[in-house]
DNA sequence: ACTTCTCTCTACCAATTGGTAGAGGATCGT
DNA sequence: ACGATCCTCTACCAATTGGTAGAGAGAAGT
């Protein structure tokens, strides 16, 4: 057997969270889709809550594996930034529904959102502390380094998840388009940040 | 009487989209808020999509007033994006379930999107054209303009609404809070933009 | 006085929701 | 051979969902 059970149902149910959303995904379609019962998926999960959480779990730690392994390399300044930047852009075309589950996660009213931040939490602080070192060594533009990053994560999770606004605007989501969205998002960084 | 029961219908179920999401607002709970009957509602609407709909009209025109408004002004350069900028974090605190309702509507796979950009395409026409023309007047820094709008879409868009994140992040969400976050933002666009 | 129109209501309804109870078939160690 | 464990199933269920049908109140026009 290639996947076990449980882990088929929580990768449709990432997918569905991340596209339809909590409330509009019935257990019932998700059973269907796995060619299931929902009764199975009950045995797996005390709850349609419990699902979320576990998929809100699996999805956090990727993401903190994906941000830990670039940390590691130790690459300073907008080199970094632009390193993070490619790695999100990957993780946006490879899973988009991981970066959806963050959306649908962190809207407002939304419950488990401190699951999240509480896997999230350690890389938020690491990269403050990233900002900040390089902006007192002289290689990034001063400024305070908590609004910068909220400003880092809007811009660099905006573009690369807003697919339906680029839609709108008339622009290109293919993976052509995915790459020179990126490269300009880079240039847009590396603009705001590089020192005078 | 102060406001019709269409409109207060209207704003009750801006409010609720624009926060709980389509899928998870019932009728009813719509109507008990409202202190009437399910049946009333369904009288002014002939369904909860009609009634989702209209409020997107209504919001979308809303929107689009406020960037009109500006755009007569007829100021330039950054200080015209300055500008924008802060008319859109006013509408964040004034009006914070407007912008939760364009998240909603701008979530993949959610129907009339279309509908919202039928409004707000001539914005973003207009938009790209002033980007255009700025660049080319040497008041903008060069690039890609309609790569540009999206950037700025994302970044203004996501540091006016993502307060669920930037509480995560251990940034305070008042009144004051909204002041300094613009601020910032105002600062770290002016430096991505700001011609060499 | 009578009709007409506007509005809100009560009374229902079929379908779907998340969830419970428990049967039955494998596969396993003994 | 036998119980135990693991897994998936059928059979239900109470509650909620969006929506229909139509009664009745009130005001307005004639």
């Amino acid at each position: 057997m290639a996947e076990s059970t449980r882990e088929r149902i929580l990768d449709a149910a990432l997918r569905a969270f991340g596209t339809e959303g909590f409330a509009a995904t019935s257990l019932d379609a998700l059973a269907t889709e796995l060619g299931i019962r929902k009764q199975t998926i009950l045995y797996y999960f005390p709850s349609k809550q419990a699902i979320f959480e576990a998929v809100v779990d699996r999805a956090a730690s990727d993401l903190v594996k994906v941000f830990e392994e670039q940390a590691a390399r130790g690459i300073g300044g907008l080199d970094q930034v632009e390193a993070i930047v490619k790695r999100v852009f990957r993780l946006a075309v490879r899973r988009p529904q991981l970066l959806g589950l963050i959306r649908e996660v962190t809207r407002p009213g939304s419950l488990s959102i401190d699951r999240l931040s509480a896997h999230t939490a350690p890389i938020f602080d690491r990269a403050r502390d990233f900002l900040q070192r390089e902006m007192d060594a002289g290689r990034m533009k001063s400024s305070d380094p908590e609004m910068l990053l909220l400003s880092l994560y809007s811009t660099v999770v905006g573009v690369a998840t807003e697919l339906e606004v680029q839609r709108a605007m008339g622009i290109s989501d293919s993976l052509r388009g995915a790459v020179a969205r990126r490269q300009e998002l880079i240039r847009f960084l590396r603009a705001a940040l590089e020192p005078a």
